[in-house]
RNA sequence: GUGGGAUUAGCUCAGUUGGUUAGAGCACUGGUUUGUGGUGCCGGGGGUCACGGGUUCGAGCCCCGCAUCCCACCCCA
């Protein structure tokens, strides 16, 4: 038996029920807050994600399914949904056109990682990005969005907030980190003193106890803002207050690509172990310059569909449609046909096989039907075809040319 | 990539110190004496015990390997 590669699921039946019901309640709200739909390719060429993701991170360095294609070019299948809309952006000159560019796209990421629990090496997201717009407003907009998807899908969070600065405050706080980390550098961990050299910021994330009790004092870039920074903070915060949405400060939350600038956030459930993390996002406000276009502001998020799908609470689903059984075999060929007819309307299931009453009414059961619908000799001899509300309870007798 | 646990029917799981033909519930299927379901009763099918080796008179059970899933690390959505 050939079974499928490690990491990678199929989806169907029940749970590809959730995940349809999940793209079209998040697809209803993007397109309520003026969001269009934007595919892009799931392979793309390398240094895409090298440039924009990072070749510090984690994910660029070594988890990328990555190989040369038959015209030797450097290829690989995307790890994550913004870089490809970024290039898509760029490539399509909307840069150029200028206005306000607002998309939404749900799919296909690889990473080579060991699987676990809600973390698969295929897996889907559902992302948003939205270009051209550089005010606050627009960040909490976006968390204001994945807010009413989590809500709308019956779905608790935390979420969390913090800031990345910009190139004003960035770079000065990253001096003052890296010579706090020097001031220490003999008790931290092997990663730490690898990211100082790599990626200073991300020490603050470091999960070793040891480390973080030594950052405790370490300086915060949160508390380090250049002004327009700090009023973008506040003033998200204020609009966050405003519209009811609870959030937790995290000075440490940053994030594992290395695009993100000023506003940063993950929203984070308790409920589906140590992945835990469901929605991710921020403003990017650098990336389409590195991307070699013109320089655009832009923020975004991406939903790991997988981990969302667990913490879904489903509608009820009622009753649907029709269920016709036969009682006899001269019956079966006449609700063929009027099986055929009503399909013009509504879903019906049909049961090729004579059975009696009782079988029949387990059967549409079974199916969930709304109406058991039964010939059997009485009604081929009337004409007439049997209808059962299974709902009400309720029973009716109709000719077949008005079934 | 590191460490730990698990793997027996479609699903959830029992299975004694190694000993005849591997069980249950649910699901599926048929019947229930001739037209009333979801909720009665009776029956039936379905398992190379993940896979590959080894020890043994004998392995679901012990040993080795391997695959996958789960947990933690890590990472992130």
């Amino acid at each position: 038996m050939i079974n499928s590669l490690r990491g990678m699921n199929d989806i169907l039946a029940e749970d590809y029920e959730r995940f349809t019901y999940f793209i079209s309640t998040a697809t209803e709200i993007a397109k309520k807050y003026g969001f269009h739909f934007v595919q892009t390719p799931l392979l793309e060429e390398t240094a895409l994600f090298k440039r924009s993701v990072g070749e510090s991170s984690d994910i660029v360095g070594k988890e990328m399914y990555q190989f040369i294609d038959k015209g030797e070019n450097d290829v690989c299948l995307r790890p994550e949904g913004t870089a490809g809309v970024v290039r898509a952006f760029v490539q399509k000159k909307l840069d150029k056109a200028g206005g306000i560019h607002r998309f939404y796209y749900h799919g296909a990421m690889f990473r080579y990682e060991r699987p676990q629990k809600g973390r698969l090496r295929q897996f889907h997201q559902f992302g948003v990005e939205s270009f051209g717009v550089d005010s606050v407003y627009e960040d909490a907009n976006m968390i204001m969005m994945a807010s009413d998807i989590l809500a709308a899908l019956g779905i608790g969070y935390r979420l969390q907030l913090n800031s990345l600065g910009d190139q004003n405050c960035m770079p000065a706080y990253r001096d003052k980190l890296v010579k706090f980390i020097e001031s220490c550098e003999d008790a931290i961990c092997e990663d730490c003193q690898r990211r100082k050299l790599t990626n200073p910021i991300r020490v603050l994330d470091c999960k070793n106890e040891k480390c973080q009790s030594l950052y405790l004092n370490a300086p915060k870039l949160l508390y380090n803002l250049c002004e327009a920074c700090q009023s973008d903070f506040d003033k998200l915060k204020t609009i966050l207050d405003n519209n009811n949405i609870k959030y937790e400060i995290d000075t440490n939350l940053v994030r594992g690509l290395d695009y993100y600038s000023k506003t940063a956030f993950e929203f984070v459930s308790d409920n589906i172990g140590s992945q835990s993390a469901i929605t991710g996002g921020g403003r990017y406000d650098r990336l389409v310059e590195f991307l070699d276009g013109k320089a655009t502001p832009a923020v975004g998020f991406a939903m790991g569909i997988e981990r969302l799908l667990e913490l879904i609470v489903m509608p009820e689903s009622s009753r649907e449609g029709y269920y016709l059984g036969a009682m006899d075999d001269e019956a079966i060929d006449l609700i063929v046909s009027l099986a055929h007819k009503k399909r013009k309307e509504t879903k019906v299931n049909v049961e090729y096989k004579s059975k009696n009453l009782k079988n029949h009414l387990k059967g549409a059961d079974k199916v969930n039907a709304r109406f058991c619908c039964v010939i059997g000799e009485n009604e081929r001899n009337d004409g007439t075809i049997w209808i059962k509300d299974l709902e009400n309870k309720t029973e009716t007798t109709v000719k077949m040319e008005l079934f």
